[in-house]
DNA sequence: GGCACGTTTCGTTGATTAGCGAAGTATGGA
DNA sequence: TCCATACTTCGCTAATCAACGAAACGTGCC
């Protein structure tokens, strides 16, 4: 059984797919395909084995299917397959740098404290419906109300071809903040009024003077 | 690189290998040829494989080659994936119960906390050398006059066909007894003399009330 | 309904590799 | 010196499995 799921894990496409779901993003099929540099139908049989053994676990959303790893264990046991590698017994993984931690882009919404600390507000304030806790969200009343009057129309951004309001895991701090739609709404909505800048040559965000007058404190956010 | 590692736990013959091995204690290639249930000619191939990924290392001693596990990190990963295997998300793998971990055998010579208790006090009075600290030890004039005083032949043991002395690491107490030739002399002595009884259906071993006053205190062993 | 897209299933091919036995190397004892 | 033992190397065979393209399936959009 333990040899079952290290061969799983011990091939170069799969492994490569299973890193890269190590940041708890869901990713679909075709990007993994994409990460593991194999054709679709190669990255379906690969991530058919990996559920099979229970080291990732799907969900399916419209004609999407996101994969993402089945939990902390997985994560650690791959943490502790590249000490092996790459031969540092020593202390821990490369710290996040703190420019990263506090406030990043996950594709195209924001990550870090800062994603955090927004998810939780947005869930305290009850704008968020976090239905049967599996991760898929939606708006209340009152967040309609919220969202628009910082200029985001829910109606377009709901009629998008993507998951409106999920869960991403937040690989620094181990806690979800917001993504899908709604989640790079806001994101294009905080760069647009200069809350936040994008750091040209890495995925940090910088909060700016501006950002820090009429966004934290708005949403009572603390970095 | 992590997939190669990956792929050298992920065949049933070199796990089972492995996960043998994780007892600290090292082992012959054809001890651990038996425990996969191959061929000699196929457990050479498989241990240099794990040799290669730097899973295993071997140190030759006259004809045999005794591989052991390479460190800690590899026993944790190997952990990590039997926790995937089982399921057992929760606290910790079973714990060791505590008439095994006070004292027990590994293969023919002393374990447990006794056992690395009683290293600890041979090499504290100096009656083991421990050499380069490569895990091999030899005898010191004090040892060697200590050692006949409670009837070991020094001398024929120093003479049969294997490791005269040397380190295991024990498995509950993750420090090292002592093992080889010497340590088989000792617990045959142990046994002979009454300070210990072996229990019939497992590998405990039980200190008598005559071990109590005549080996705890004269080793000054607490357990 | 028809189309586009994401994904899986199927069939085939080529490469990798576990397995064995026989032969070779090395060490230690008689 | 010769033999026994421990282990490895070599050559071969059979099985596994990753890879692809083609086709099928399912979902959502027009």
């Amino acid at each position: 059984m333990v040899a079952r799921i290290a061969a799983a894990i011990g091939e170069p496409a799969r492994a490569r797919m299973l890193f890269c779901l190590m940041d708890g993003c869901a990713r679909t099929s075709t990007e993994l395909a994409v990460v593991a540099d194999v054709g679709a139908s190669t990255a379906s049989a690969h991530l058919g084995r990996l559920a099979e053994t229970r080291l990732v676990k799907v969900s399916a959303q419209g004609k999407h299917r996101y994969y993402s790893l089945v939990g902390a264990d997985v994560a650690k046991v791959l943490e502790g397959l590249s000490v092996l590698a790459t031969g540092t017994a020593g202390p821990r993984v490369s710290r996040v740098p703190n420019r990263l931690r506090i406030a990043r882009t996950c594709y195209d919404h924001m990550a870090g404290s800062a994603g955090v600390a927004l998810h939780d507000r947005f869930v305290e304030q009850a704008w968020l419906d976090v239905g049967t806790g599996d991760g898929t969200y939606d708006l209340t009343a009152a967040g309609e109300e919220a969202f628009a009057a910082i200029g985001i129309d829910t109606g377009a951004t709901r009629a998008q071809r993507r998951r409106f309001a999920c869960a991403c895991l937040d690989w620094s701090e181990r806690r979800p903040h917001l993504a899908g739609a709604l989640g790079a709404a806001f994101l294009k909505v905080a760069l647009a009024r200069k809350w936040m800048i994008q750091d040209l040559d890495s995925r940090a965000l910088s909060v700016t003077a501006r950002g820090r007058q009429e966004f934290l404190s708005r949403f009572a956010v603390q970095v």
